[in-house]
DNA sequence: TTCATTTTGTATCGATAGGTATGAAACTCG
DNA sequence: CGAGTTTCATACCTATCGATACAAAATGAA
């Protein structure tokens, strides 16, 4: 652990000594996104990974720890880059827009013919072995916590009026995010933008009417 | 080949000459259905499966080939028992009938204990490596055909005045396949019967009316 | 009994999994 | 220049993967 002056951030920090690093972690990681993304965790291998980022294995060690804490940093990358959607959506002003959006930006993600098809979120380690368990609970953890943030912006637009008296935001929240786990699935199936776009209109007319 | 439940022999036929088999290949294979329906095909190893069918390993090879052999008879097993219900439904008489008995008999299936949670057709091989992609693409394959048979269902219902002559077979379908496989990733999170039965009330409120 | 046949349990195979030890290489600083 | 530090590249580690060789055990037929 290097010591490191308070307010001094490691990018501005004064050159280190030693040897500079050949690649660029930034880039490195979103290549190792993308083999996660199509193979899962346990699919994508650590030869897998090296290849695809263009470093050896013990680079990959010195500045990732191991394969699952490479894992979770691609999971940071992954929630703030392609699903960063998703909490712009509950932003919207109305809850139907906030609906709409995310539904729009799950249809939109297979647009990027130079990303893999699905999502990281279910398809990353959805059932596996005992030794990704812990993984496995890291992204059914994100799923649930995703489910709770729609569900609080639910709440809030049935308290502004934005929502029927009749309708249950828990439901409702559980509703959007099966659509959504599906339309994962059928984007890991090869399902177009098109296809996507028009299930999700479908989708939104089961919501509820003021 | 035909579904039968633990307990309910097969009949044998002649005895053949050489060691009687001391383990029931039907038993068995219902254990190792529960093993890849809880760990996916990767995550699902030899000595997994072995153990929990109480087997050797050199008996499972004889019985059932090698592990992907065994994965594809799991298959059959799997759409001839748990998965019984979608090809029933497809015999319901009116259209709203065979949408809400498939999305009842997916509500239904987490409420036997002793199975594993979600779906093996969707969490069976979703994303993987290399090695298991002939499995997915076997997976894959039978979603399509399962959205297929429901295309062609509704295609009869419109033909017959069952579905509103604006409705579009093949996005409804499209739509009710997300919607199943969105219950199949609920499912595996731990929702309950009733949980995914409110889920499948409101993804009929989007169903056309006539 | 004896033979032929099939299953069983043990012990093992080569390949690959994730993870490291090690020393040369490339930098900063004095 | 040397001293100190960090990364790079090769080679290797142990554990486990899926898959088998082999011989003892258990049956029917002769």
């Amino acid at each position: 652990m290097v010591y490191l002056p308070l307010g001094m951030k490691s990018e501005t920090a004064a050159k280190q000594p030693g040897r500079p690093r050949a690649f660029d972690p930034d880039a490195a990681l979103e290549r190792a996104m993308h083999v996660f993304w199509a193979k899962g965790y346990e699919g994508a291998s650590l030869s897998n990974l090296t290849r695809a980022m263009r470093i050896n294995r013990p680079s990959l060690y010195a500045a990732f720890g191991n394969k699952e804490q490479l894992f979770r940093k691609v999971l940071d990358r992954y929630m703030n880059g392609p699903l960063a959607f998703f909490g712009k959506a509950l932003g919207a002003a109305k809850a139907s827009d906030v609906i709409k959006q995310i539904f729009l930006g799950a249809a939109n993600m297979p647009s990027d013919p130079r990303t893999p098809a699905g999502c990281l979120v279910v398809q990353g380690a959805l059932a596996c072995g005992d030794a990704a368990g812990s993984v496995r609970n890291e992204i059914a953890a994100l799923r649930a916590s995703a489910k709770v943030a729609l569900r609080r912006r639910l709440q809030r637009a049935k308290r502004e009026g934005d929502l029927p008296p009749n309708a249950d935001p828990a439901q409702l929240s559980h509703y959007v995010m099966t659509v959504l786990h599906g339309m994962a699935v059928q984007g890991a199936d090869g399902a177009s933008p098109n296809q996507l776009r028009r299930v999700a209109e479908i989708a939104l007319r089961a919501w509820p009417k003021r």
